[in-house]
RNA sequence: GCUCCCGUAGCUCAGCUGGAUAGAGCGUUCGCCUCCUAAGUGAAAGGCCGCAGAUUCGAAUUCUGCCGGGAGCACCA
């Protein structure tokens, strides 16, 4: 029996006894970690729930103390509970034995449950979303890693997750850049190719020749008209596709797509499928939307007032005079399709509700084999797997896209009541912005105007931003300097893989520890830091318990299990005295709770939180006590059990979070 | 103007569907390596939880109003 295990039926059982004594129905019983262990393992604040039901009811006034006396004993009665004592005001605090509850934690540990891959219900995250016109920034890695955890999450909590980067192939973004290749570098398909060879051979990237090209673009927009009326011409173009531009534009997008996906990889974030807006337009999925948008009457056609000529999609305003102020433009009068159209059409194929599919070619194949898949308009590769088709689409775009993502959400669940809006999740989070500081550190000028304020935003087209590779190969360096001085007899080839584990687990923790809706203000010193609340102090936390595990004699952990479930009445009295270890093994049977919360939530900070703790209370455990020269040998049992359960925890924790644990370090 | 988010220690942030003495990291001061890795650890100092009201046994948490900061409200993409 598990810790939720275990909570559920005592909650039954408060919830009987409540039944019986009182008669009063209890829908949700409350179930709280008390602050302090001396406290208990389980607090129920039950009987303030039923003081005030028995006020309603009779309008006598109970005493909380006395109800949760009366309830006591039946909890008891569990052969896992130790003893239940009633605190505080009214709380009923719930004691475990210990020795019991540490014997099923021994026995569960490890124990995975058998997943029907089969029958499980697929749900679809998407994320990254970088336009494929220039580099990724931090900005654009934050939306990953809470992507790429989200999705991990998901699976450790029982879920087939598909993961997708859309690729806006024929936006602005990328005309953009394409203009600067045509016009300004003057340049044809085959010299950008030879470019893109020599770039390489000097170990540069065309996503950073990209980067530059499209601020330069974008400063030279502000003087030179001519090249700025070329925009909506070459926007045309690339959308249509089949044309001289549209296949520089189409190589400019797979170019950067593949670096990206190349960049992304090294934080060991990966996908199943890259769905292009070219395939969209080109495979007209808009059309079919459309058609059964207006089939079933969801939105229509606006013949007079200031959407005169354009469908829409009515909406509710939030208040205000003009009733028709809130109504989304699906169709403009010129008969173009608008983003959110497009967008309403792609998650309804992602719902499996629009009724046609992609073609599917391989883009790319990881080390171990893995595929991404990316759609395509020709006739496409009959292995590939089947893709979208949903149960939950969860879309992780910044947060001051709620307005549309609020759109495309009603909107489908308009057409589709059935699926209706809690099948599109929007995970929104917020930006990450640079202090002024770090923008001056990275040889930006800043107006006297952006000093006064506390962050300034990155910019794609100002080329005002913190790559990623950069910061990755700094963190990378700075770790291989400290992995240098440690452990100076590892290969060369360990050093490395080390650092970059360390690196990959500072920058992905410093993103997680944020909530999603905090503005992370980026600074420098404390994203390379590996000191304190980091990614670094959690690996360093499981390396350390791992190595205790190198030095104990073999069959040392089997002998140390055999001891605790021989001996349960010493374990249970050495357990008793020991709050400390006690707590530390508690607080790993709670990875399940913090795992079912951040999904709950959508929020993986909770369990970056969650690592963080354990971590910290294995280094006061580790701190406190010698495992290995421990001459008691009933305590020295519980120390190894303590410390296996933990290590395995934190390994587990870290991976849900996309961090690995190193050998040393 | 309307909508959403934020306001908690010097700084950066946690604080779950209301609960026990409001926490962490950084920074500051003073300690701890004969001992499983000091990327660690102990202690001290530091708080009208933006302001005012309401709800109740009980509010940092819920509601209302106000103040301050940010974002979003296009036939753009």
């Amino acid at each position: 029996m598990n810790l939720s295990e275990l909570q559920n039926v005592l909650r039954e059982q408060v919830k009987e006894v409540a039944k019986n004594n009182f008669q009063i129905e209890i829908e949700a019983v409350a179930a709280e970690v008390p602050p302090k262990t001396e406290l208990g393992d389980l607090a129920f604040p039950v009987a303030f729930e039923l003081v005030k039901r028995i006020k309603q009811a009779t309008g006598e006034k109970q005493n909380p103390r006395e109800i949760a006396g009366q309830l006591k004993s039946a909890l008891e009665e569990n052969e896992m509970v130790e003893r239940v004592e009633v605190a505080g005001a009214g709380y009923l605090n719930v004691f475990f034995n210990r020795a019991k509850f540490l014997g099923e934690n021994i026995k569960g540990r490890g124990a995975r449950r058998n997943i029907d891959s089969e029958n499980m219900q697929k749900v679809c995250v998407e994320h990254t979303s970088v336009n494929p016109n220039k580099a990724a920034h931090i900005g654009h890695v934050r939306n990953a890693v809470l992507g790429d955890s989200f999705v991990r999450i998901l699976r450790a909590s029982g879920k087939k997750v598909e993961i997708q980067y859309y690729i806006d192939n024929t936006g602005v973004q990328v005309a953009d850049v394409a203009i600067g290749f045509i016009y300004l570098e003057k340049m044809n398909l085959d010299e950008i190719i030879a470019l893109d060879a020599r770039l390489s051979a000097e170990g540069k990237s065309f996503d950073y020749f990209c980067w530059d090209l499209y601020t330069k673009v974008g400063r030279t927009y502000e003087t030179d008209e001519d090249l700025k009326a070329k925009r909506a011409e070459v926007l045309h173009l690339v959308e249509e596709g089949n044309n001289p531009t549209a296949v520089i534009a189409d190589y400019i997008s797979t170019r950067n797509v593949q670096c990206i996906v190349d960049t992304m990889e090294r934080f060991g974030i990966r996908y199943d499928l890259l769905p292009r807006e070219s395939e969209i337009l080109h495979l007209h999925f808009w059309q079919k939307a459309f058609d059964e948008m207006k089939q079933r009457g969801v939105i229509r056609f606006e013949s007079e007032g200031k959407n005169a000529g354009c469908w829409v999609m009515p909406f509710e305003a939030h208040s205000g005079n003009d009733e028709h102020e809130a109504d989304k433009i699906l169709v403009r009068s010129n008969g173009t399709v608008t983003y959110t159209g497009k967008d309403i059409a792609y998650q309804m194929w992602k719902l499996g509700l629009l009724g046609l599919d992609f073609n599917y070619k391989l883009f790319h194949k990881y080390d171990d084999g893995k595929a991404i898949w990316v759609s395509t308009e020709k006739s496409g590769d009959k292995n590939a797997p089947e893709f979208g088709a949903s149960e939950t689409v969860y879309n992780v775009i910044d947060t001051r896209q709620s307005y549309p993502q609020e759109v495309v959400k009603k909107g489908v669940a308009a057409i589709f009541p059935d699926m209706g809006e809690a099948a599109s999740v929007h995970l929104s989070y917020e930006m990450v912005a640079l202090s002024p500081a770090a923008a001056e550190e990275l040889g930006f000028r800043i107006s006297d105007e952006d000093k006064q304020k506390s962050f300034i935003e990155m910019s794609g087209r100002k080329g005002l931003g913190v790559k990623a590779d950069d910061l990755l190969n700094r963190l990378e360096e700075n770790a291989l300097e400290e992995v240098e001085k440690r452990h100076s007899d590892l290969s060369s080839e360990e050093k490395k893989s080390t650092a970059h584990q360390i690196a990959v687990g500072a920058l992905r923790y410093f993103l997680l520890k944020f909530t999603k809706n905090t503005v992370i203000v980026f600074d420098f010193k404390e994203a390379l830091s590996f000191e304190g609340e980091t990614g670094c102090f959690c690996q360093y936390s499981a390396v350390r318990a791992n190595s205790i595990f190198r030095k104990l004699e073999e069959n040392g952990l089997e002998k140390a299990f055999e001891t605790i479930f021989d001996s349960p009445s010493e374990i249970s009295e050495m357990l008793s005295n020991e709050n400390e270890i006690w707590s530390l093994i508690t607080l790993t049977s709670r990875l399940p709770e913090a795992i079912s919360q951040s999904v709950a939530a959508t929020e993986p900070a909770i369990l970056a939180k969650y690592t963080f703790g354990l971590a910290k209370a294995f280094n006061l455990f580790y701190h406190n006590h010698k495992i290995l020269t421990e001459e008691n040998r009933f305590k020295r049992a519980v120390l190894i059990a303590a410390a296996d359960l933990t290590r395995k925890t934190l390994t587990s924790a870290l991976e849900t979070l996309g961090i690995e644990v190193p050998e040393r370090m």
